[in-house]
DNA sequence: TGCCAGGGTCTTT
DNA sequence: AAAGACCATGGC
């Protein structure tokens, strides 16, 4: 690149700690996504159907800077980056109430103190997230990670900056032509490659869709349409309203990780049942998505 | 080293 | 309706 990369400023709600996000970025090192370099994050998305690579940062901790590595964009391109960022870290959301009940909170205070300014960091992608969430049932995360990377590396395309490549997730269209062995060989289950074939070509058919979702009427009727798909269960379609279609009471009551939190946090010798948990969980009333994304933070 | 992992489906009582 | 078997690999 002989040019000037262009920078853009991306506001920053008042409950933003960069620091705090980045943190929770870097803590899976074997994340395909992203990468976490000197304070800042790269990563490819896909503008305008073209895939570019941005860099966040935030010298000043004010707002967040986003610099246009392999491409000039556009003001209508410059825009679809500052939405997706947006999305991607939820800054239009307004943290105050969930805050306030936090900080009194017999769970929530010391995750509110010691992750202050962490957003519910979302997977904006529909398909990825039903991957993902497919992908991470029943293992343990460091394995979900390693059989994400050799999906996203197998299926995805790339780009190459400085000796590293970022990727972009692949689209469904790649994967309704693969087949379930072909799936099989990356080590995942029978069952979860199919299911991910299913849900592949269900969106590539129309009748699955991020769109869709977001239209419903509200989070039971998501949790209907979706568990209604072989493979997704009420954790998925919790985890999937959660990081992707921001419905802020979606909550995965279920979800070991958080079973394991509020065990740690409580110091318990057992693990606490599914009521004890919705006892706890009645002071968290619309925020029961950020409660459990602080909550998971907590372990890891 | 054996238990368990950010569950879900299918079968059996 | 509720409980149990099974998936199946790998982290720790």
């Amino acid at each position: 690149m002989s040019h000037k990369q262009q920078t853009i400023l991306i506001a920053t709600p008042t409950e933003f700690c960069f620091a705090e996000n980045l943190a929770y970025l870097a803590r899976e090192q074997n994340e395909v996504m992203y990468e976490v370099i000197d304070q800042s994050i790269i990563r490819a998305i896909k503008v305008n159907h073209q895939p570019i690579l941005i860099q966040l940062d935030a010298p000043n901790q004010q707002e967040i800077h986003c610099t246009f590595i392999t491409h000039q964009p556009s003001e209508i391109e410059q825009q679809e980056v500052i939405a997706y960022v947006t999305e991607w870290f939820d800054l239009e959301r307004d943290l105050q109430p969930f805050y306030t009940l936090a900080q009194h909170d017999a769970l929530l205070s010391i995750p509110y103190t010691k992750f202050y300014g962490l957003r519910n960091i979302g997977i904006p992608d529909f398909f990825e997230a039903l991957v993902w969430g497919i992908l991470g049932q029943q293992i343990n995360l460091r394995f979900a990670y390693t059989l994400k990377r050799r999906f996203v590396e197998m299926y995805g395309e790339c780009i190459v900056y400085e000796g590293k490549k970022y990727w972009l997730f692949p689209e469904p269209e790649i994967l309704a032509n693969v087949t379930v062995e072909e799936l099989m060989l990356l080590k995942m289950t029978q069952k979860k490659s199919e299911y991910i074939l299913d849900v592949a070509q269900k969106m590539v058919a129309g009748d699955l869709s991020k769109e869709k979702y977001l239209a419903m009427e509200d989070l039971q009727a998501v949790e209907k349409s979706l568990t209604a798909i072989r493979g997704i269960g009420p954790w998925t379609a919790n985890y999937l309203a959660m990081r992707c279609l921001r419905i802020q009471t979606a909550f995965p009551v279920a979800d070991v990780g958080l079973i394991n939190a509020i065990k740690f946090l409580k110091e318990m010798d057992q693990k606490p049942t599914k009521e004890e948990i919705l006892e706890l969980a009645q002071n968290w009333e619309n925020w029961q998505a950020y409660a459990t994304f602080y909550l998971w933070r907590v372990l890891y």
